[in-house]
Order: C-alpha cells, then sequence, then structure tokens
DNA sequence: GACAATGTAAAACAAATGTTTAATATTGTC
DNA sequence: GACAATATTAAACATTTGTTTTACATTGTC
C-alpha cells in the first residue's frame, strides 16, 4: 500500500541513488519551484528511473518537502551559530560592527553554487507561494532566528523594548531579502540598462541605514516626534 | 492559424466574456500563480467554454501577460501620481511625512480585495518566479517607480548623491514589499502562536526608522564612520 | 428569410503529468 | 547454489494538461 518506509541505506549504491535524487531535487525546485518541476526532469538529472522517486520517497510532494527539510537544520544552525559567534566577541560588537556580520551571513551564501544558495531561492519562493505545510517553514527557520536575532540584538548596547527589536529585525530581513532578489535579478537589470547592483556597496549602505534605523527607534520612547542621533 | 486577433468589442456580451475571463485570471493566477491554475480552473470561475480562452487570448500564457498588463498601467499610474501629489504640497513635505504618504500609498491597496491586492500578490509572486518575458516588468513597472522616487527623494530636503538615493530607495521597497508578506501571512503567524503583525504599527516604525536611516546616509560624504542626527 | 460574421459550446486531440505494476537485477545470508 | 530482501528498471496506468476542431447559436445587413 504505502511503498515509503525511507530504507535508504541498505546498500552504499542505494544511499547514492537516494542522495542524486535529493540533489536533483533541491536544485531543480528551487530554481522553477514545484509545479513547474515534474517528476521526469528530476530523475533524469539524478540519472535514474521514474519510479525511483516513489519507491523512495514516496511521492513528488513529499520529496519537495524533504528537499527542503535536508538543508534547513544545517542552514539554520550556521545561521544561529553565526549569531552567537557575533555575541560572544571578546569586546562587545558596536550595532555596525553587528549588522555587518549579520549582513555578510545572510548574503554569504548567495555567492556561489552553494547549498546556501539553493536554499535561498527555495526560501524566496516559500514566502511569496506556499507549498509547504502551514507552519512547518515558520517555526522550524523563521521564527527560530528571528527569536535568536532579537535576543541577540539586545545585547548590543541598544535599549530596545520587544515590540521595537522585532520590528527592527523585521526592516533588517526585508532590506536583506529584497538584497537576494536584487542580486538574483542583476544580470537582467544590467541588461536592460539600469545601475549594476553590488552586494558590497549595498551592504556598506546597509549597515549605515539600518544603524542609524535601530538607534532612531531606540530613542523613541514616548515623545510623539523622533529625532536621530544620540548614541554614546 | 492564429485566432487571436483581439477582437473581443463586436458585441457587448463578448465584451462581457472577455472580461470575465480577465477578471478571474488576475485573481487565480495571482493566487496560485501560472503553472498552478490551469485554464479550466479559469473557465470555470469565468462562467464560459475552455475554448473561450484560446478565442479571446490565443492562449494561456498570453492570458497571463495580459492580466498583469491590464493591472499593471492603472496601478503604476496611481503611484506616480501618490508621488506627484506628495511633491506637489505647498509646503514641501518633511522626511517623515514623505515617507508617511509613500508607505501608505504602498501598503493602500493590501486591505482589501482591490485591484491593487490582485497587482500585489501578482508582483510579489513575480519577484522571486518570473513567468513574463524578460525586462517587461523591469521596465514597465519597477524602473519608472524607481526613477520617479529616487527624484522625489531628492526634493525632500535631503542631500543624497544618485548612488545613495536608489540604495535608500531600494531600503525602503525592500522593507515595505516584506511588509507585503508579513501581512499576507498573519493569519498563519498568529494561528502559530507569533506576535501579531499590524500594519498601522509597522508604518509608524518604518517612518522613524527610515527617515534616520536616509538622514545617516545623506549625512555620510567622506568620513569612513557614520553618525546619526543633524537635521534642521 | 438568406447570408455572413462573430461568439459560444461540446467534444476530441495529443502530450505530459504523477503514480503503480510487474519483471529484472543486485546483494547479503545460510 | 538457493533463498530472501532490497533496489532498479521498463512498461503501463489513469488523469490532467493546453489546444483544436467541429457544430451550433446569435447578431446585424441586405
Amino acid at each position: 500500500m504505502s511503498p515509503r518506509r525511507h530504507p535508504c541505506d541498505d546498500t552504499p549504491e542505494a544511499r547514492e541513488t537516494h542522495e542524486r535524487i535529493l540533489d536533483a531535487a533541491q536544485k531543480l525546485f528551487g530554481e522553477k519551484g514545484l509545479e513547474a518541476t515534474s517528476v521526469r526532469d528530476i530523475t533524469a538529472a539524478a540519472d535514474c528511473n521514474v519510479a525511483a522517486v516513489n519507491y523512495h520517497f514516496g511521492g513528488k510532494e513529499n520529496l519537495y518537502l524533504e528537499s527542503f527539510r535536508a538543508m534547513l537544520g544545517p542552514l539554520r544552525d550556521q545561521r544561529m551559530a553565526m549569531m552567537d559567534e557575533l555575541m560572544a566577541r571578546k569586546p562587545a560588537p558596536t550595532l555596525e560592527e553587528y549588522l555587518t556580520g549579520f549582513a555578510e551571513g545572510f548574503l554569504e551564501p548567495l555567492v556561489d553554487e552553494s547549498l546556501g544558495r539553493r536554499f535561498m531561492l527555495f526560501v524566496s519562493r516559500e514566502i511569496s507561494d506556499q507549498k509547504l505545510p502551514t507552519g512547518f517553514f515558520l517555526d522550524e527557520f523563521i521564527r527560530p532566528l528571528i527569536d535568536r536575532a532579537v535576543s541577540s540584538l539586545d545585547r548590543v548596547g541598544v535599549p530596545l523594548n520587544p515590540e521595537q527589536s522585532f520590528y527592527c529585525i523585521f526592516s533588517v530581513i526585508g532590506q536583506l531579502l529584497h538584497a537576494v532578489k536584487g542580486h538574483h535579478m542583476a544580470a537582467e537589470i544590467e541588461a536592460t540598462g539600469g545601475p549594476p547592483f553590488e552586494l558590497k556597496g549595498f551592504v556598506d549602505h546597509f549597515v549605515r541605514f539600518s544603524a542609524a534605523g535601530i538607534r532612531a527607534c531606540a530613542s523613541h520612547e514616548t515623545t510623539p516626534t523622533a529625532n536621530a542621533g544620540g548614541e554614546s
């Protein structure tokens, strides 16, 4: 009835095909999305039979989820560690150093054809076109990272209440995700005559822009009109 | 050979079906995307025959493009006008007023089931999963708006060079697009126990955050370390 | 009323989809 | 070598896909 039981490691060869399918699926699902990628596209790229997908993963939808899950854990932990490392520095980092580290850790996976890049494609797509079970992506990835970011931002010397922290992280992530889009569209932008989009230049701007923004939010308490400036 | 010739207005009835198909297509394409929406889904929603899509639009892909095009012009012009109106105010608006108007004009279409909301769904999807001809969306919508935004920001009293203006607009739009996502995911976020995402509260934060960020970028000339503050 | 033109409808089309079946190969164990 | 378990393959499965064909209805014109 249900042939999906995840054996996948009886022989090294079997494990190999299992891995090849997962690899091809991550690549193709990330590039073209769930519907636009056929099972035959994947098995062709993985150089195996069509039935192998159902044998190893029990169906296309489950393969999509497993492709995502296989990347999610390592990437989430990597970013968690990145933030922990930032907070563990001997002299506490300035807000600018914190933001620089955050941005580089966020955008670094984009530069080469790495696991992180594939995952980013997945994430971009999933955010605007949910295909995973409700809450899965949010609970397993987004929320832990936001929580960690909020609490790490808390120790960087800028006094923010929880709501302010959340909104500041929201603004930071919004900018960085948009930079991901800009990076993906860079070729097209330049092809049609737009200004070249450079990640390096953007990070400089991002740090300056966001540091001032965060400080402005911190210094805003009860006074209705906000003024920038006022740090040590 | 090619039955698509856009007659579409010989009889009032014909024009009506034409419109019904376009309406259903905008709704469904925006909600589920190109591949996940079948021609039969559309014709069922439009209450007409399957062949009508090919008769009136010459195929599914062309219908997708036409659905987008029909929204693009009005929405772009509306936002252009919004920015023009902002700039034409008798006393020149402050940066905060400018940002408030910009954010409200950007997010306003989200509140109800309007043309703007449909278009936003389309845009979100298209940004992370391009289905339209290369450059079309960029040239017809994104670039004109960015250009207008850059030049309008130029007259609000904050001295920015072109590169700084571009990056600031980039940061602003990144935050607002992410707010769109947050708004779309609001139900899901709250269902899983997250903090409620309120557009109103976000706009307040956004204005404070971005005004400080923009001023920081403006005051940054040759000094490597940027300090916020310093407006009139 | 006849004619032509245009819109609509039902049916059929070939191609592609995800999945399953059944047969074959491969491996480890006795 | 025989047996059983696992993995791979080729073929077939039933649907669904976008599109086309053919016939029918409607309308305006003479």
